[in-house]
DNA sequence: CGTCACGTTTACGTCAACGTCAAGCACTCT
DNA sequence: AGAGTGCTTGACGTTGACGTAAACGTGACG
């Protein structure tokens, strides 16, 4: 509260990112900060985008995507659409973690299969040590 | 069995992977194909090595892991000292993919959750719209 | 007045696993 | 001889999210 905006490094140790990836950010049109002289000022809005961009990552929504759903919330269309939107997009991202964590348990599953298989040869070769 | 070796075509229909797949890792030295004239030649090793390779693949190795793991096999050391180093780097392989898992599942969860808030938003605005 | 510490811009580098040309040889069919 | 097909090498392009280096500015502190 001691002022309404954050320099780069404030906002750094905030949200744990670098300079370059909040500059990245700008040049991507992600965030906006304003300019005191040549420095960059973030304001409230700049740190409500930050923390939605950091969740949609986590998400694995790429920066494109982010950048295209925060974009929508810009152009202040009708704040049901709006969401509508968001929420079929983040439906189908839903759909795609299903997918990839149904990869990952067969491959799983199948490199277990695979230590077992390791496991009793490894014992088959200390039986035959133990001679 | 109409001959030891194959063309590089024929190991593309053989294991749907692309010519340039197949330069590829042989720029890596993931194969050895022999040479007649200008073209390659694969063998019967070298099926054997894309095999691995495939499935190291799916397993999520990298081509650099998997290219250690096959010179593993062929610095001829002891066996059982070749199925231990595997065995030991698969399950480390393991250990990051159900780490990956969990992170997968955190990611989910959230974007479940995310996702009920915003059915009820738009609920809301059903309702709002109703009347 | 010097010198930090931090800020800036521009531009090129990184990593993985290939894709995509471009240009040319080798062989076969007609 | 010409056409077509398949294979070759070599080099640059792709994608995403920044890292890194160079060269410079600027304000505060002692």
């Amino acid at each position: 509260m001691t002022s309404d905006v954050m320099t780069i490094r404030e906002m750094c140790d905030a949200y744990d990112v670098t300079p370059r990836t909040l500059r990245f950010y700008e040049s991507k049109e992600l965030l906006f900060p304003i300019r005191d002289g040549t420095r960059r000022l973030f304001t409230r809005r700049d740190r409500a985008r930050l923390k939605l961009i950091l969740r949609g990552k986590r998400f694995g929504f790429s920066l494109e995507e982010i950048r295209q759903l925060l974009d929508l919330y810009d152009r202040d269309g009708s704040q049901e659409l709006q969401l509508a939107r968001t929420y079929q997009v983040a439906q189908q991202r839903l759909e795609q973690m299903e997918r990839q964590r149904a990869e990952l348990d067969e491959a799983i599953a199948e490199l277990k299969d695979q230590l077992a298989w390791g496991e009793e040869a490894l014992a088959a070769f200390r039986r035959a040590a133990a001679e």
